[in-house]
DNA sequence: TTCATTTGATAACAAATGTTATCGTCTGCC
DNA sequence: GGCAGACGATAACATTTGTTATCAAATGAA
């Protein structure tokens, strides 16, 4: 699962050793529960094979805000980094294969990792990649139609649209599962 | 304008000295350009009075992404750090003074603080601090409609309600400015 | 002041989207 | 193989939202 990043990292064989150890490996079923609304996130699971949603309950509708899938990392990551009630469940979609490692053995990755510039460097530079990806997903809300939001996922996620269920797409894109099908009908009958 | 983080920060009387040496004071009218689309991003701007909003043009139509106040400092994020052709304008909204900052400066500042353990760590959970508001946005626009984004805006940032010429707020909640005036209306009447 | 411009409200109509209900297909499971 | 539940398409109707046009009030500049 990590060797493809051994030669990458600039850390010694031992470090290296060290922090692979911290991982466990896990095999779980579709519609797993890996983090449930209102606990505090102790586990950065990495996906070796399957795919994970994020959602949450909004009167009684179930809401997906995300999709990982194959070397992705995925948390609650307001509840994992800031020890919050988390705010959303973590569930998955397929059948997965998943590393999962605790956080206080992340917290002391990071500590030692700051101390190396090009590594403290790389998580500044995740975080800002973080950051833009929210914007432009959001800017897509303020200037796309639904339609043109499902085009643009086509086109720029399609894992997504081969692989996860319509009707959680449907309020990822911020529509309800009969107008996404509309969309989806639409698109097939211009062309 | 800084005299106020002084005595927060862990920095030498020399180095203090030298940084906010960089910054520039400048006055400038309501609706001044301070950044065009296309243009790379040289300049970090801080609020000392007045406020500004970021926006791009999208079919011909002018749509807000973002407003800034006070001790806020604004810049085109994306093309501020990494020299793309900034995707948005930069704009004042009420006559400003504004002091700002060369991005050779910031980079300089940025380096060194990133040696201080406590400044660096203070750098990052800005950082996840500014995605954690993004994510709360983005929720905002699969969970509610138009009228709850617009009263929730009353709630938390009562400023751009206050402050902000109304059409600039309807493309920020991602309605037309006759359906917020409706929005508008219709709190009205029901109270 | 006076005039042009900006801003915002409102009406009338068109288009987009949500809701509820029904039906068919598929899938996993016994 | 058969059954229950999940998934998705579609229709009919209700509601929300956008568009265009008009008018009034506020604002700013000469």
């Amino acid at each position: 699962m990590f060797s493809q990043f051994r030669d990458k990292l600039p850390l010694s064989e031992e470090k290296w050793n060290k922090y692979v150890g911290y991982f466990n490996r896990i095999e779980v079923p579709a519609k797993t529960t890996l983090l449930e609304e209102g606990e505090i996130s102790k586990k950065l699971f990495v996906i070796e094979k399957g795919c994970i949603r994020v959602w949450f309950n909004h009167n009684g509708k179930d809401l997906t805000s995300q999709f990982f899938f194959e070397n992705q990392s995925v948390a609650s990551i307001e509840s994992f980094m800031k020890k919050f009630p988390s705010p959303v469940f973590v569930e998955t979609i397929e059948p997965s294969v998943l590393w999962w490692i605790h956080k206080n053995d992340v917290d002391t990755i990071i500590e030692e990792i700051k101390e190396i510039p090009e590594l403290r460097d790389r998580l500044i530079d995740m975080l800002f990649q973080r950051t833009f990806d929210y914007m432009k997903h959001f800017f897509s809300f303020i200037k796309d139609s639904p339609a043109k939001r499902y085009q643009s996922l086509i086109e720029e996620k399609p894992q997504i649209v081969q692989r996860v269920p319509q009707h959680y797409i449907a309020s990822y894109l911020g529509v309800s599962t009969v107008h996404l099908s509309r969309i989806k009908s639409k698109l097939l009958h211009e062309k």
